[in-house]
Formats: structure tokens, C-alpha cells, sequence
DNA sequence: CTGTTAGCGCTTTCAC
DNA sequence: GTGAAAGCGCTAACAG
């Protein structure tokens, strides 16, 4: 195969000089048409591809947008990360992916991230799922370096934020089984120190409220997502005194609702003859699992999408803000719109995916709320 | 926070050229120590981290490897980028991940990855689960670009490649089923346009050989790795005449075995009284679904580890070849050894993870083979 | 062992 | 509208 070509031989080829073929490239307007085609026609014939290092360098900022997931063992991780990855699919942007490995890169830390943006090769920062490092991701937004926060945050910030409407789709979950006839419905939570959970709980708090029912503190137990402390809570409601026991429970994630189950297949409880279940997440396998789960599905995919988005869209903010700070006479100042720089935060529309194990026979019942503050 | 150091500013903290804070920061061995320990302090002490893109430039190689993965719905993909990553972590090189999405990026193809090779952002390539692009990145390598394949090839070639022995574990799955007492082993294939399928089938075969029993085609089916093959595999192998029925089935993959299951419980057979079953991948979920089934676990991480571990070996080769392509007279010429260029072709040992679906009560059998070709 | 000198391939003023 | 020139931050080749 012949070697690589640079911008200059397309230039030579062309026979104009290599700002034309660059401004061709970079879709600028002022190149006269003909001249544009011609480059382009050869840019094409030549399967010339620019180098991203090279023009990374000179233009001071990278296509390259990183993303910072968490172990992969999170089942939506991988979903997230497709939805991201398509996204940027449709972009010149290219994906480098920054794992917080438990062993590697460090503690997994303000290191990585420091190390992020030192090493400049990223123009910003999609952070997924950010448990103890969302503090370090703020820190990186307050220096001015585009980030944007998937699906979570410790502390309320105005860190550009997408996430699923967690508090409504909790609603709906909890308004379902309340609508089933169930009134002693208790709640396993996420770890509370996590915004996420605390707007489940927030939603289930308002269902029952709503149907006039007082919130039994003894049906709510905090877990940590996982299937092991599903089943612990599962054992702690259980040992309740025969009347108090839950006949409903809304669990945060599915992997605590599979915790639910086992632990109720162990005990000879029925679900959903005896109990009904709903989870939250709507992650594939819920609907393999005997039975099949009731849940709350994030839209995991659009939430990657949204972020990429939306991240892409600030870098490109960024830097024409950046281009128009020089303070000589530019011809075109006017034309900068101060452009809000208000705080970006969505709420996708959870869906809830009604299956065998709350005990209604509806097949699916979508919600619609959508909603961008 | 202060202003991105480059390396000159660190030189001139230093009192030292440019080129010797190079020096110290690569690792070159000809630099006074205490003017290494020096100017690594100054570095320290600033928090300066060099630029990639830079330095990928000027290198005329990056430091960042691209990893191709297919739909992130195959549930060992995850497993396998982890241990990339986690490998991966432990070097100067970042990630890069290039996802073939259904959608975008053309058709899946060759397209993305010439760009991948053309726009020269990455130093090598790691293919993870290469269907149809296999062999693009045979090209590719046979362009001399680095390139690993991960857990498949298409077509025998000599491009590197890790992946589990998937006949010794299809063997020692199908001999355990042998021990167990059954003589109708049922198998349903992955598509046998894989080469990983045809390895499992080879497995399956010999197993049976070597317990005198010829293999019986009506009891092989091909799959096609999905769930739903499964149930339909099943469908086939239970419309046989009663005595033709297998009382066992081996799977070639975890979930075309939940496609069986879900086919045995709506059809009232029993597993593993009326039917024993093993799987093949050892995903998580396995341990988890009813009953838990018996399967031969890929080492997935360590794939992806190994692989990462290989392409950085390449790249790294190569760039010593390069070296030394020039012909003037090179001082050291001799110190290049021909570095035998032989295939290099990685299985690793997958072991039995034995579960109530094939009946047995054993807890685990681990088998110990790995050999390097 | 260390400094100097050229670039890597592209973008970006700034003239024309 | 287009070209020439000057780098981006780093590494590599070559002297010393």
C-alpha cells in the first residue's frame, strides 16, 4: 500500500497550497467552490484521512473525548458507554475510554483525573457514573474544562448532568403497586449518600403520600445496588412481626430485586402470589428472571447519547468563546451571542416495564414525562 | 490553576536543554543521575505531564492503541475491555475504543477500519470478537500494521491471536457429561462459520470418540449463539422420537443454554432430572439463573489482558525494526537480533465450573491447560 | 553525558 | 479567495 499521504501532497496534487486543502477540509466557507471540489474530489480519490495527532496539536484541542467509567461489573456501564459511543460515531470525535480500574491508576482518584487533564490528549470528560470521583470531575468544571456527569452525582453542583428522571420513574413504580391494592409497600434503597437514591425515595415518599398513605420508616432499608444486599434487606423485612411485613417491595435497582428473589425462593415466598416485586433499571436479564421483573427501565442508551452530545457541544461553546477572548479589534465580535451559559442539567423519561412479578397483567405502561431545566 | 507547563518550562526550571528533560522523561539511560533526579523533581514539584498528542507526533507513533468491539451486547465484551483496560493501565498507552455500531460507521466494515489505519491515531489494534471484520484486520495486518485479534477468527491466518482452548473446554465439558453416565449428549453449535464453533465441536467429538460412541448428527444443531437459537435448537432436539432424544445437551454458549432452559421449563422437562445441561463462556448471570447452570468459563479478562500485553509487545517491536531499516551505519546494527517474527498464537486454559444443571454435586473442576503455540 | 537543530503534519495569522 | 510563514510541544539526529 502506498504511504500515508499528508496534506501537502494533496496540496501538490491539487496545485494549491495546503491552507486551501486545510480551510477545504475544515469546512470553512472562504474557498472558491471549483477549488473545494477539486480537493475534495481528490482528497476522496486518494482516501486521504488527516492525522487527528497532528491536526490536534496545531489547532490546540483535541477530537478526542474521554470517557471515565467505573467497573465495568455495572450492568448499564456497557449500555451507556453504546449509546456514547454512537454518538460520537457521528462526529469527528473519537472516544478514549479512562476505566477506574479497582487495581490500576491509582485509587482511582483525583490521579486519573488530574492526570486526565494534564495530559491534554482528551477535550473533555464524560464521567459515568461517578461515585467518590464526582468531586474531582466538579473540581475539573470549575477549572473550565468541559466535563459532563452521567447518571449521578454526590453533590448538587452545576455540573452539566444527564440522568433518568429518577424521582418520577420511582413514582410511577410505587403508584403502580399502590393502584394493585397494595398499601404496606417498603422500599430497598440505593446508598443514600447517592443523589440517584435519595430521588427514589423521594418518589416513592410522593406516591404514597399522594394515596394518602404515611411513610413506615420500618419498610424502608438501605441497601447498596447489588443482589447480596437486596437479599439482606429481603431477610430484614421479612423478620418483621407477621403483620408488618411488606406485601409490596420497590426495590432501586434490579440486581436487589434478583437479591429479593432468591432470597424468596429460599423462604418459599410467592411473587408475586405473596409479594410483589418491582425494580428499577430495566437492565436485559430482568425479563429472563423467574419471574420475569417488573421494573423501572432507564434509557441508558439515550442517556449515553444525550452526554455525548451535549459534551461535544460545550467543547465547540469552548472554544469559540476562546477564539473571540483576544481583545483585538475582531471583525466580527458582534457577532458572539453572550450564549447563556446556564446550567445544563437533563431528565430523561423512565419507562415502566410491567412483567409477571408485581402481579398485574398489563404487558407496558410508558410514562412521558421529559423534561430539560 | 496555573497555566500548562510544556517541557521547556520544566527545562529551563531545570537549567537543562529540552532535549535531556526528553531524555529523563523517556527513560533514556544516558543522563546524569542527578540531573535526572533533578529535573524528576522539578517535574514532580510542577505536576507536569507531557503531551501525548505532541509527543505521539513527534514519535511518529502514538501512545494509544485502539480497541475494536463489536455490539456491546455480547456480554463478555465488557469482561474483555476491562482486562484490556486494566492491562492497558499499567503502560503509557490510553485506550481507544472504535465501536462498531449497527448504525453508524457504515457498514461495519472495512470502512472504519482504513480510517482507523489512516488517520494514524492509534499505534496498533486490538480486535475483540471479529465477525465479518476479521478479515479487514487480517489486511490490515498484513499492511504490517499491529493488529491482535481477540476469541475468534474467521479464517486460519497468521495474525496474533489470544483466545480460550475452546476444544479442551468443550471437551472436558462433554467428558464430564460422559462420566456423569450419559450416552445421548446433544450439541448446540455456535455458527459454524467460527472458527471458536467448529474448535467447540472438535471438543464435543473427540470427547465422545473417546468413549467409543460416534457422533450422532441428528444430536448436533447449530446455533446461533443467542438465546432464541437456543429455545429453537431445543425445539428441534425435542421433536425427535423418544428414544432418539438426548438426556444431556452441551450449549456453546451460555445463553442459547438459557434458551434451552426456558424451553424445558415451559415444556414441563425437568433440569437436570429429565435433562442435564451445560453451557459454554461462564457469563455471571449463569451462577444466578435456575437452575444454576454448569458451564466452561472463558478466562475473558485474562484475554483481554494478554491481548494488550501482546499488541503493546508489537508496537513496541516494531518500532525497533524501524529503527534499524535505515541503512546507514548504524553503530549497533549487531545488537538487532532477527527477533523470530513466528506466529504468535495464545490459548488459555478455560475451566469447568460444574453447577446444578448438569446434575452433578461436585463444586468445581478446574482444568490446567495452557499452551503457548 | 548534553545542547543544538530540525522537523512531525496540521492550523492559523497575516499579507496579498 | 489564496499563499507564505510561523508555530503547536515534543523527539530524534548529530555534534560536541
Amino acid at each position: 500500500m502506498a504511504r500515508k499521504r499528508t496534506i501537502g501532497d494533496i496540496a501538490l496534487l491539487a496545485g494549491v497550497s495546503k491552507a486551501t486543502v486545510s480551510r477545504v477540509l475544515n469546512q470553512k466557507p472562504d474557498v472558491d467552490p471549483s477549488t473545494r471540489e477539486r480537493i475534495l474530489r481528490i482528497v476522496e480519490e486518494e482516501g486521504f484521512v488527516p492525522s487527528l495527532t497532528a491536526a490536534g496539536l496545531a489547532r490546540r484541542h483535541s477530537h478526542l473525548i474521554g470517557v471515565l467509567v467505573p467497573s465495568f461489573t455495572w450492568p448499564m456501564v456497557p449500555d451507556i458507554v453504546c449509546g456514547v459511543a454512537e454518538a460520537i460515531g457521528l462526529t469527528p470525535y473519537e472516544l478514549v475510554l479512562y476505566s477506574i480500574n479497582d487495581k490500576t491508576r491509582a485509587d482511582g482518584k483525583g490521579d486519573v483525573i488530574d492526570h486526565i487533564l494534564a495530559s491534554d490528549l482528551v477535550a473533555g470528560l464524560l464521567s459515568i457514573l461517578p461515585g467518590l470521583p464526582a468531586k474531582h470531575v466538579i473540581r475539573l468544571h470549575q477549572y473550565g474544562f468541559p466535563v459532563v456527569m452521567i447518571d449521578d452525582r454526590e453533590l448538587p453542583s452545576d455540573v452539566p448532568w444527564i440522568s433518568a428522571d429518577n424521582q418520577q420513574g420511582a413514582y410511577e413504580a410505587v403508584y403502580h403497586l399502590l393502584k394493585l391494592g397494595h398499601r404496606r409497600i417498603a422500599h430497598i434503597q440505593g446508598p443514600v449518600d447517592l443523589y440517584c437514591s435519595r430521588q427514589r425515595y423521594q418518589g416513592y415518599c410522593r406516591a404514597l403520600e399522594d394515596y394518602g398513605i404515611p411513610v413506615d420508616p420500618t419498610l424502608v432499608v438501605e441497601g447498596l445496588f447489588r443482589r447480596k444486599s437486596g437479599m439482606e434487606a429481603a431477610q430484614k423485612l421479612f423478620s418483621l412481626p407477621q403483620g408488618q411485613r411488606p406485601t409490596a417491595i420497590f426495590a432501586a435497582s434490579d440486581d436487589m430485586a434478583y437479591g429479593v428473589i432468591a432470597y424468596a425462593e429460599e423462604h418459599g415466598i410467592r411473587i408475586p402470589d405473596d409479594l410483589a416485586l418491582v425494580g428499577f433499571d430495566g437492565i436485559s436479564s430482568s425479563a429472563h428472571v423467574r419471574p420475569p421483573l417488573t421494573t423501572v427501565k432507564q434509557p441508558f442508551q439515550e442517556m449515553g447519547r444525550q452526554g455525548a452530545k451535549l459534551l461535544i457541544s460545550m467543547i465547540e461553546h469552548a472554544h469559540r468563546q476562546r477564539a473571540y477572548i483576544p481583545p483585538g479589534a475582531g471583525k466580527h465580535a458582534t457577532l458572539l451571542q453572550p450564549e447563556d451559559e446556564q446550567v445544563q442539567q437533563i431528565h430523561l423519561a423512565t419507562s415502566l416495564l410491567v412483567r409477571a412479578s408485581c402481579g398485574a397483567r398489563q404487558s407496558q405502561a410508558v410514562s412521558s414525562i421529559e423534561q430539560v431545566t
